[in-house]
DNA sequence: CACATCTTCCAAAGCGCTTTGGGTTGCTGT
DNA sequence: ACAGCAACCCAAAGCGCTTTGGAAGATGTG
């Protein structure tokens, strides 16, 4: 059934059946509800395809993920932010397109969606120092908008957490208790967000004069594996850390697991603290929080950026829009007192 | 830049140049060089929605995740399901739309993608006992493709791990090193993979005449909290358990927690296996498999499943496709024999 | 009553591609 | 020299919708 049958059924033009079913006021009232009825008896829905050709717009958001190979540093926060983000897009009338390809290939991908059409505009996610998709898309004219920033965060659509800040605050809440040898675990240092990490970090302890210790630093993708790893690694050596600062629940379940093999006890004999992108899966609140953490939901954030780039897309003359979202410490069972 | 004005600039006909870039034979080897070399150079890319809306063709393949607003069932394994899925849409031409929808609205979602030809065929995961959805697509002639399988398995097309098979096998191996009183922590019992764990579980006991005890069976969404939860209730009640069969490596790191704040040592004190999903940022074989465990990766699921989709859509008459994957059992630390 | 103004509807022209159903041209064999 | 046949190319008709530019009829105005 399409809308000319659907006319010739009615008695009427396709013009008024699709201005009826559109909302359009040249249309009478009750003409407007004889073809409603008609439509949903015929279970008739415009063909999207068609429409989309006629109107122009692809009422689709594209977000494309680039396959590194490794663990996908997108993996265990994209689901979440895709969710959220896919919530306000299905509320909106906007399809999310999705689009796996291999890293080296992101820029053809990206040119591709500008040329033929298929969205009409994009999500940035995970943005490294200078990305090249910043200046890309700017350049291809594609409304787009970064999670995260990079560069001089100028000229541009994002939003972002307090990464510094609140990795500062995390370093000056171990050092008040104590902490001396605070080891962290990052994510890999090619992403913004963890270079702005590193230096909340090392600014808080230059702020009293500790040194950074080398081989308390570690950065990679953010897997379970890594952070056991590494944190057995470090317990193993010379001068242990007391504290661990890491950059997701994912790498500090890692070091629990590294410590609860050691013996050692969380919140006793040593002190963790994560950053929380309140996974839904990873509840850290239940009977109270397990880790002292960072956090910001990442589903939350999902759900903003959707309706920023909505709006970006709906107005092409807007002004940059940029958002930058202060950061909870939650206090858990997972530090304490620097022993000894 | 569009297809006519290639053309034009060309000296050619539309037709011809759309035969040129589509690899018709109809066209000369020197004209169709020509032609491709022109479209480069003028960094043509045809119109997606022009050519879908003549091909009749959406070249596009939905996922429509239900939002339940509790833990997605979903969430910890559609991620890599998606990313498997993904390469191989990316591979074939195919754009991957994903529908997030309240789980009140599925049937609706998928009346409406029938009904306004935005996709050739649909992905159905994580299917229910006697799931609607599979008599709805079927009813509504959308080629579609469970992971995971319901009712008499029979008539759909479909792609499951031996989920019975392989906790049967789990619990025989747990009652061979001694345990009698063991746990299960499982998903979501309205999930058809859940039930047939349950039932391997079962009929493993059955075998050996051993009751399954009511009060050390729990199900619910596959989140650490739940299986922090539920192992800490089981283990400070009366008649613990000695070993824990879980559903999802989420689910062990929270009865990992569990044991941990016991002073339990995991393979020693207690035993633990689980099913590994081989989630990207779980890895769970580093330095030798941590849990032992019954394992399928998921992504790998995903690959095929796209595979398999686009087979069903290029031959609409093709026979159903079912296809059942045996699982490993991995021998980890997480297991050992009996204490006392 | 003539004229302007809404209100309500329609015909037709796109949107940018694919595809059907021919035409030309040049070559072969007789 | 001419029919027969490839090889190559094109004009035009869709695909199913939206939207422009009226037209017809109803209503108001001086």
């Amino acid at each position: 059934m399409n809308l000319k049958e659907l006319a010739d059924s009615l008695k009427l033009s396709p013009t008024t059946v699709s201005r009826a079913l559109n909302g359009y006021p040249e249309v009478r009232e009750e003409t407007r509800n004889r073809v409603m009825a008609a439509a949903k008896a015929a279970n008739y829905a415009p063909n999207i395809r068609a429409r989309r050709l006629a109107t122009g717009r692809a009422m689709t958001i594209g977000h494309v993920i680039p396959l590194t190979g490794r663990a996908e540093m997108v993996n265990p926060i994209f689901a979440d932010f895709l969710i959220g983000a896919g919530e306000v897009y299905a509320a909106e009338g906007y399809d999310l397109l999705l689009s796996m390809v291999p890293e080296t290939e992101t820029e053809a991908a990206f040119r591709q969606m500008a040329a033929n059409g298929a969205v009409d505009g994009v999500m940035v996610q995970a943005p490294q120092e200078n990305d090249p998709r910043i200046g890309l898309l700017t350049e291809l004219g594609l409304p787009f908008l970064v999670h995260g920033r990079t560069g001089d965060a100028q000229g541009y659509n994002w939003l972002d957490i307090a990464n510094m800040r609140a990795f500062r605050r995390a370093t000056d809440f171990l050092l008040d208790l104590g902490h001396r040898r605070i080891a962290l675990i990052n994510g890999q240092e090619t992403f913004d967000f963890a270079r702005r990490r590193r230096r909340g970090f090392e600014e808080a302890l230059a702020a009293r004069d500790i040194p950074a210790l080398p081989h308390l630093m570690a950065s990679d993708a953010m897997t379970e594996s890594f952070g056991y790893l590494t944190a057995a690694r470090m317990l193993d050596g010379p001068n242990p850390p007391t504290a661990f600062l890491v950059s997701s629940v994912i790498l500090a379940i890692g070091v629990r697991r590294a410590a609860g093999e050691r013996g050692l006890r969380m919140g006793r004999d040593i002190s963790v603290i994560c950053h929380d992108d309140e996974l839904s899966y990873l509840n850290n609140d239940v009977g109270g929080p397990a880790f002292t953490a960072t956090r910001s939901s990442i589903r939350a954030a999902g759900r903003r950026c959707a309706e920023i780039l909505i709006t970006l897309i709906r107005n092409p003359d807007h002004p940059p829009i940029q958002e930058l979202w202060d950061v909870d410490l939650t206090v858990g069972r997972s530090t304490g007192p620097c022993p000894g």
